[in-house]
DNA sequence: ATTCTCAATGTAAACGGTTTCATTTCGAGC
DNA sequence: GCTCGAAATGAAACCGTTTACATTGAGAAT
């Protein structure tokens, strides 16, 4: 592949003329530049955006590290952040971290070593050592869906304790009392603060929380149906299904299906997250909204502030959810 | 940040043997290696994978390309992609082309810039500049999922005209005659191979294909709705429905359900691609199952063989399908 | 005509490693 | 003790740009 050098003999200029005609054209003299760029041309020479970057010391790349890719909401995120990323030039780089502690601090490694100018981190698990040296970031990072607040890194997420709040007064405005919970993974934040939540409409409400009617499950459908399988079969009475996630819910109503019940009528289900699915789901799916692509967005936008020193606005954003009310939910008594 | 300089200087060595202690150690006195490795870790070094990188002329990084990362399919592709670039040691850079030709043509200059070192590439439309010197690909390049088999560089796919005409024959076996056809996209590869799998079947059975009971429809649930309303308000008679992918065919049941149908005893519905989904919508669809991670891992698998210099064995791969028989299809007459 | 400015261009030093080739060291064999 | 070869190490070139600084030249001001 031709290189500056080629480029600048055939156009009998030097290096630096030619490095100019892509990085700033102005400052060459239109012959110039027009000898140039005829050169490059008939050269097929393409600037050798390694060296560049070598050179410069920015990468102009970001990595993303998701628990599951394949996971929807994991997906939508990425999505937003692809977009934002691509508008301002940033090229991702990606990384399944599988929940493997191991290969997040990897990720770290990568800005260290230069690969990647920044990190943003979709799961939990903040990296511990991001912050043992107590200074501010050494490391561009931004946390974003699940994350405490904690940490000197900018975040973005859902208030998950009103999100659910709101979703537990809802069921309660409907009449139910007797609630099954269908949690995610027990080891979340994000399931504890939805639990919080949960229980603070409880208690709004004046009526008792019962820790029997808890079921703990994978955030997924199949999760969702084994959790509602043990619940269903130990307690008649539950007459609505609170679910930590819109998969979880799914599965949740695949299982009451199976077992007979009719939907809404024997049992109201409520989802999280708004995905698609629950638009089509049987019955669709009352849910509370979240906004993934924007988190996405917002999350990128965070890390092109970050990169440009441009100080960020809002460190912690907590975007707004919405309560999405369909045919899985219906008023009792 | 500490650099090679830094840390051969506290060594009392050269950076050459500074170098050598981590791209291959066996070469150094295991005391030299020693005081070397003390030195780095007092200073906290880490030798720039960027100088490396540039040196080398590798980036250890391969580019994928997808029509649209929030889609389930191509998700679970990356995914598959991402395990075996991780075992192999390689970055994965993605972007999400949106359709979008120019992006495209974009993420080919990513390699010949040097940012990254191939491009796997998911959608459709093959990029015509990789052939257009007529030569093997100037590029490594590995076509996946939509392709067709014309082109230099390697491809993995499934069959789609044979899938297509199992699934189809197995209607027919049930006894259906007038079968719908909701297909995808209408200038999609992959559908016009479904249609002539669909075809083929047909007149295996000595059955007549009806035109007019095509609907094309975009990729997706909604698609699969709206479709599904255009056909069926205008054709009373279709017993089933063959559907192009299973979001297309879940948006289509969600329709039929709407309209009062009772599933599978007035349709018979089936899909394509075994999304997890499919297994918890109502009721339970019926499908082909296309191995989409691995489809991912052996896309990536042949780039690294390209990348090594290994020959490819299979150039153009064809992986497995298999019927999935749910709930969602019923014998008839 | 002389000097001054500013725009256009050239020169060469980075950037931070790797790698080739030369040199030194050291133990073995005689 | 001397020679020889292999192993260990060092010196310096190299990867392909960008950029700080120097230089040139032309037009404006004096």
């Amino acid at each position: 592949m031709a290189q500056i050098r080629d480029v600048s003999k055939r156009a009998g200029v030097s290096p630096a003329t030619v490095s100019r005609a892509y990085s700033d054209p102005q400052k060459l003299s239109a012959a110039t530049l027009e000898k140039v760029l005829k050169a490059a041309e008939e050269l097929d020479y393409k600037p050798s955006s390694l060296a560049k970057v070598f050179r410069g010391k920015r990468t102009n790349s970001v990595l993303v590290m998701a628990p599951d890719l394949a996971n929807v909401l994991f997906a939508r995120v990425l999505s937003g952040i692809e977009r934002v990323a691509a508008e301002n030039n940033y090229f991702l780089l990606v990384s399944d971290t599988n929940d493997n502690m191991d290969i997040e601090r990897a990720g770290i490694e990568m800005v260290e070593t230069h690969r990647a100018d920044g990190v943003i981190q979709l799961g939990e698990r903040p990296l511990k050592r991001l912050h043992k040296a107590g200074d501010d970031c050494r490391v561009p990072f931004v946390h974003a869906i699940e994350t405490d607040e904690l940490g000197p890194y900018p975040t973005v997420k859902i208030d998950n304790i009103a999100a659910a709040e709101a979703m537990a007064t809802y069921l309660l405005a409907l009449g139910h009392r007797e609630i099954g919970v269908l949690a995610g993974l027990r080891d979340r934040r994000v399931t504890q603060q939805r639990l919080e939540g949960f229980k603070a409409a409880l208690d709004a409400f004046g009526a008792p929380f019962n820790p029997s009617r808890v079921e703990y499950a994978d955030y997924s459908m199949a999760g969702g149906a084994q959790a509602a399988l043990r619940l269903l079969s130990r307690d008649q009475d539950v007459t609505a299904l609170f679910c930590m996630s819109d998969e979880i819910a799914i599965g949740a109503m695949r299982t009451a299906l199976d077992r007979g019940m009719k939907l809404p009528d024997d049992l109201s289900v409520t989802g999280f997250d708004n995905i698609v699915m629950g638009q089509y789901s049987h019955p669709p799916l009352t849910t509370v909204m979240q906004p993934a692509e924007r988190i996405g967005e917002v999350a990128m936008t965070m890390m092109c502030n970050l990169l440009n020193g441009t100080a960020v606005a809002d460190k912690h954003q907590r975007l707004e959810t919405e309560l999405v009310i369909r045919k899985s939910t219906r008023r009792i008594g």
